[in-house]
RNA sequence: GCCCGGAUGGUGGAAUCGGCAGACACAGCGGACUUAAAAUCCGCAGACCUGAAAGGGUCGUGGGGGUUCAAGUCCCCCUCCGGGCACCA
């Protein structure tokens, strides 16, 4: 028998035939197995339709470390599924006239096809597809939880609203002040009612948490800790002088409205600061234009009006240009004085355009000594700048401003001159509790989740309005579903717009529906969840993906989880990876599963490039995988998206790259076919010439060069 | 501005704990096979100097300093490129 050529348009075909055929050939094992257990997962795609690069590094990665694993001879689970609700499929509606389900199932089934003839080694016994309502019916399920344990909760706030998708978007989904999806379309801003998941009050598990999970990427941890922003510092009250009215609260800080019977109480400035110790070189209070003392006293000052108007308007323009961030700083004065309650001086108040109307309590008290932006505004404006930590040498003062050395001391601070500045915070939030104006407060940049969209592709929020609007039930008669009324199923053919409101509001048998407490006529909820809602738990499905009565048994969840690998884009490190890590503590403690963390380990891998840009359609870079394959083979295509550059750094595509592997795989065959003739002496029943393909062999080589890597 | 990566031949990159820099591959060059070409196989290949050749020598991992018997690798300073965050009080 001649030594066989390496063809692999003939040789992966029927490999992939022996191997779909034989149902069992990646499929997890029982939980008694007795083998150790890997839990392999690539994050799933959007099924767009058309597999990419991105996708097919993502794969490889995923697959030759399952393959390594499960011929080490763990029980591996390697499950792949489709992120399948989301905007794309009702664009394509419009333009195709396609339903989007059908749009989206079609593509679904297309990019199957494309993943078996990668070889990629996934059990499809154990598929997730996020649109079906075997699946979509368990996101109600949760919402349903939620807004029992009052984690899901609707109110009207400032949301993001992309003009392009024509919905809101969550904060985590604006990139740069435009849409994730649409990164040249700035998010404008609206006030809405919409549905909120209580993420905030994982806040502080979310960050910590980090600190113990060395299997995850540093930038991403950092990246996460940044996005959660917790601030340690104190709130301190500044009465404002000559004023008799009622206090008047920032919008978010409903907890201190107790104090607010007395009605002849002077209306007082709660100011976050994260150094208290500095309060004796405050000289002067500055308030966000959007905030709620400034919105009263503009009503008798129509200077005030017209002055913080235009600060607005020019904010709004900076945001339009991209130049948010970097716009001078500038501010009015309101005429008012408030008084610093720790040493009794009276200060001017400011309204300024550097201060964040939903960071902290959207005013702070200016130290220009002590803080460059401070010092910025009070050079600006000819504001006392009044020094209170002492120079790190002494005589020899130090340039302004001076945020402080870790040693260094207070003077000029009445009592606390002479103390150290970390202790001082400390001692100096305390007495402000026990003197009743402040206390020591924590504040956090993550916002809740926003989870409503006014569109049709996505999961019904299992909700009604009742028109009689009960007593006792949360105000507006809003009524949830009991779970008996679920799946509340997404209805089929209906005319997909882009106006303002959900496509959902349009469909009478949709909205119209009794009210589940009185039998009375009601309205159903219209807007659909987020997507990142399905991603937020597919993995979990994974490990019982046909349970018809429940999410998952959590047996199997506890035997699986954690994910032992994790492998995706980094992109995701914000929006999929932290909603992902929300979720999970949520099903914890509701008692569902065990652990609070999803994912041991995350790896990202590097983009694939062409001509040293991203691969994309606009730029006309893109190379199709299917092309490859027909030209160099599968094995070909995907050892070189593991060779040719480490998997954590970006990838620069190159064709004749693939076709040295090409030539390497040929030689790999050629040498094992020439001994194949005493590999049939030794194995009887073992076909010589067909020798299993290099997709076997190169990964063993490769699959340990990755753990090594990972 | 802040945080995180990165910089090694013509190219992608390797060097895992401080121990022969340039693995493997692409492109290139020479040879074999062929009527010829493709494919395939064998060989050469960091730069510079030197030698007829075999060989010998000097320099060399973005730049500058340092530690060490020994530095791509550790320390300090700087430049450039990529990414993230960005008035967060």
């Amino acid at each position: 028998m001649q030594a066989g050529r390496y063809n692999p348009a003939e040789l992966e075909p029927k490999w992939q035939a022996v191997w779909d055929g034989s149902d069992s050939l990646y499929a997890a094992e029982a939980h008694d197995s007795g083998k150790p257990k890997f839990y392999c997962l690539e994050m799933l795609p959007y099924p767009s339709g058309q597999l990419h690069m991105g996708h097919v590094r993502n794969y490889a990665i995923g697959d030759a470390l399952a393959r390594f694993m499960w011929m080490r001879g763990f029980n591996v689970l390697h499950p792949m599924g489709w992120d399948a609700f989301g905007l794309p499929a009702e664009n394509a509606a419009l333009k195709n006239n396609t339903p989007p389900r059908e749009w989206t199932l079609k593509n679904i089934a297309a990019m199957k096809v494309q993943m078996r003839r990668m070889g990629l080694s996934y059990d499809w016994a154990t598929e997730v597809t996020t649109c079906l309502p075997d699946y979509y019916r368990w996101n109600q399920w949760f919402f349903l939880k939620m807004v029992e344990k009052d984690l899901a909760y609707k109110k009207s706030s400032k949301v993001n609203w992309c003009p392009k998708c024509a919905t809101v978007l969550a904060n985590e989904q604006v990139v740069g002040g435009c849409c994730w999806r649409h990164e040249d379309t700035l998010v404008e801003q609206r006030e809405l009612e919409q549905w909120f998941l209580r993420i905030t009050k994982y806040a502080d598990e979310l960050l910590d948490g980090l600190d113990k999970m060395p299997g995850w990427p540093e930038k991403v941890r950092t990246m996460q800790k940044n996005w959660i922003g917790r601030s340690e510092g104190a709130t301190v009250e500044f009465a404002v002088s000559g004023e008799a009215e009622k206090q008047v609260l920032s919008e978010d800080d409903s907890q201190k409205s107790k104090s607010n019977d007395n009605g002849d109480a002077a209306a007082k400035i709660a100011v976050f600061t994260t150094r208290v110790d500095t309060i004796f070189g405050a000289t002067s209070v500055q308030l966000a234009p959007e905030h709620a003392l400034v919105k009263e006293w503009v009503k008798t000052d129509s200077k005030l009006a017209a002055d913080v108007e235009e600060m607005i308007a020019q904010q709004k323009a900076a945001r339009e240009t991209g130049d948010i961030g970097n716009i001078e700083k500038h501010g009015v004065s309101t005429g008012k004085h408030a008084v610093n309650p720790f040493n009794g001086a009276t200060v001017p108040v400011w309204v300024a355009n550097y201060i964040l109307a939903d960071y902290g309590t959207g005013a702070i008290m200016s130290v220009p000594a002590h803080d460059e932006r401070d010092f910025e505004f009070a050079t600006k404006y000819g504001l006392p700048v009044k020094r209170v930590i002492a120079p790190a040498v002494e005589g020899e003062p130090d340039a302004l401003p001076s945020t402080g050395e870790e040693e260094a001391v207070l003077i000029d601070s009445g009592e606390w001159t002479g103390e150290a500045c970390l202790e001082a915070q400390e001692k100096m939030a305390a007495f402000a509790e026990t003197k009743g104006f402040g206390k020591k407060t924590t504040t956090f940049r993550l916002k809740d989740w926003g989870v409503s969209r006014q569109r049709y592709w996505g999961t019904p929020i299992p909700m009604v309005y009742c028109k009689n609007g009960h007593e006792g039930l949360k105000p507006g008669g809003i009524v949830a579903l009991p779970e008996s009324a679920l799946p509340v199923l997404l209805p089929d053919s209906i005319e997909i717009t882009q106006e303002g409101g959900s496509p959902l509001g349009k469909v009478p048998s949709f909205v119209e529906t009794s009210c589940p407490v009185c039998g009375g006529p009601a309205r159903r909820e219209t807007d659909t969840m987020d997507t990142f809602v399905d991603s937020s738990w597919y993995f979990y499905r994974y490990t019982d993906a046909k349970n018809a009565g429940a999410p998952f048994d959590s047996a199997k969840v506890n035997y699986w989880f954690p994910i032992d690998q994790y492998i995706g884009g980094v992109e995701h490190a914000i929006l999929h990876l932290i909603y992902s890590r929300f979720w999970t503590k949520v099903m914890r403690d509701l008692g569902m599963i065990n652990n609070g963390e999803p994912a041991e380990r995350l790896f990202t891998q590097g983009m694939v490039i062409k001509d040293g840009a991203k691969m994309s359609k606009s730029k006309g870079n893109v190379v199709s995988p299917d092309l490859m394959i027909e030209k160099y083979g599968a094995d070909a295509t995907r050892m070189y998206a593991l060779f040719a550059a480490p998997p954590d750094r970006d990838l620069e595509w190159q064709e004749e790259g693939v076709a040295g592997v090409s030539r390497f795989l040929a030689r790999v065959y050629r040498l094992t076919s020439k001994y194949a003739e005493g590999v049939k002496a030794l194995e009887a029943g073992v076909n010589g010439d067909e020798i299993a393909p290099g997709m076997v062999a190169g990964q063993t080589v490769l699959g340990a060069k990755l753990l090594r890597t990972l």
